[in-house]
DNA sequence: TCGACCGTTGACTGACCAGTCAATCCGGGA
DNA sequence: TCCCGGATTGACTGGTCAGTCAACGGTCGA
């Protein structure tokens, strides 16, 4: 189904293991998205992939273990991108649009994968994400950092504890993701900016201190 | 476990029927809420409503219809809940506090049933709640309305689609549930309360269109 | 008192699937 | 050219469970 033509024509040195093992991860990303983690056998995978059933115990200990690395290696781009953003120096909802932006994108750039990420693991917490609960933990501390700042340096008002503005940003932007996941949202380049600027929009809206700038939208 | 007295003394006609079926339902909750539905047995329910196992069959067709039936049983309370705070003359913003409050509400009051809808069904729209999309749906829509409704008579201003503003609304509230659920976020009744004015503060201080009250709280 | 009916029981079965493993393939070094 | 070791294969196994079903029992009407 992943039509990628097997991109290996120069490549005769290196055995292609590593490339196997993306393969098997990017086929993964498919079978999962398609059927959902549970009902998503790994014959599936192997199929999608092209490649025989044992070869995924190969490279992975567990049909878990295959959920992990696509969890952890994406989410990991997303501390390291949140870490980089509050490193600028920037407005905090210049921040918080670079966040949403960073994310809207993600699922932009590869829908299935952040399908994945937030079906299966982010609001899977109860089976799966439970292993990843501080993981996640992680990305909402980061935000409400930013949050705090902003409300010490007075340009987000204090009336929501900064865990609780994070906690509703990061909802609001996962809502919106599930929204077009399945569907109940139109999907399209227009719909994607749009959405960034309305997730900023509602959620500086009720934060920002000075209200003004809310309105010049 | 779910300790309501079994409230039917005077029911000596009827064989006790729909007794055990609330009492499989019930411990249904325990167990899902426990395990998650895929890990929970069928054994577990029976086991944790001390009935025997075949019964679970003879009340439900197979152990969807169990999660089936406790979603649709308390969605559709939401839904009529819903409905009922929109026919009264109010303004939009305590419309939407109202709301707020019947879900955190039902949290406390019985958790384990709201984290099985939550983690099971409204945010696994994948495996199971695919089935029950539309009348999730119609949640998002009631509130859509009311934010419609809102935005024509002036209290709201217009720059977020209704759409848009009801699954920001609904997905802070849900996050904020998961945060519970999932202890990272404290609970209590100071809690409970609290979130209720953070949710409707958070959304409404970014959609009043007079931003003085959003100050004031 | 008797029998019919329905609620109740729990052992059993059939299907499914994650994970194993012995066999095969193939590229590169000697 | 031959051999070694890692990559690759896919048939097979063991365990798990959802769902079935034949039997049991207690209540009520006749």
């Amino acid at each position: 189904m992943t039509s990628s033509p097997d991109t290996e024509p120069a490549r005769a040195t290196r055995p292609a293991g590593p490339d196997k093992r993306r393969l098997i991860l990017d086929a993964a990303v498919v079978a999962f998205a398609q059927r959902g983690f549970h009902a998503c056998r790994v014959s599936d995978i192997a199929d999608e992939a092209n490649v025989a059933y044992g070869l995924v115990y190969h490279y992975f200990r567990s049909k878990d273990e295959v959920l992990d690395t696509l969890f952890l290696e994406r989410w990991n781009v997303l501390l390291g991108v949140i870490t980089e953003i509050d490193r600028q120096e920037l407005p905090a909802r210049d921040k918080l649009y670079a966040i949403a932006s960073f994310i809207v994108d993600s699922y932009r750039h590869d829908p299935n994968l952040m399908k994945v990420i937030i079906v299966e693991v982010t609001r899977a917490a109860n089976s799966f994400g439970r292993t990843h609960l501080e993981t996640i933990r992680e990305a909402y501390a980061l935000i409400a950092a930013i949050v705090e700042k902003a409300q010490a340096d007075g340009s987000f008002r204090a009336a929501v504890t900064p865990g609780f503005a994070a906690l509703a940003f990061y909802g609001a932007i996962e809502q919106v993701l599930t929204g077009w996941i399945f569907d109940m949202l139109p999907r399209g380049e227009e719909e994607f900016d749009q959405a960034k600027a309305f997730i900023v929009e509602t959620i500086c809206g009720g934060l920002d201190a000075d209200r003004a700038s809310a309105r010049a939208v």
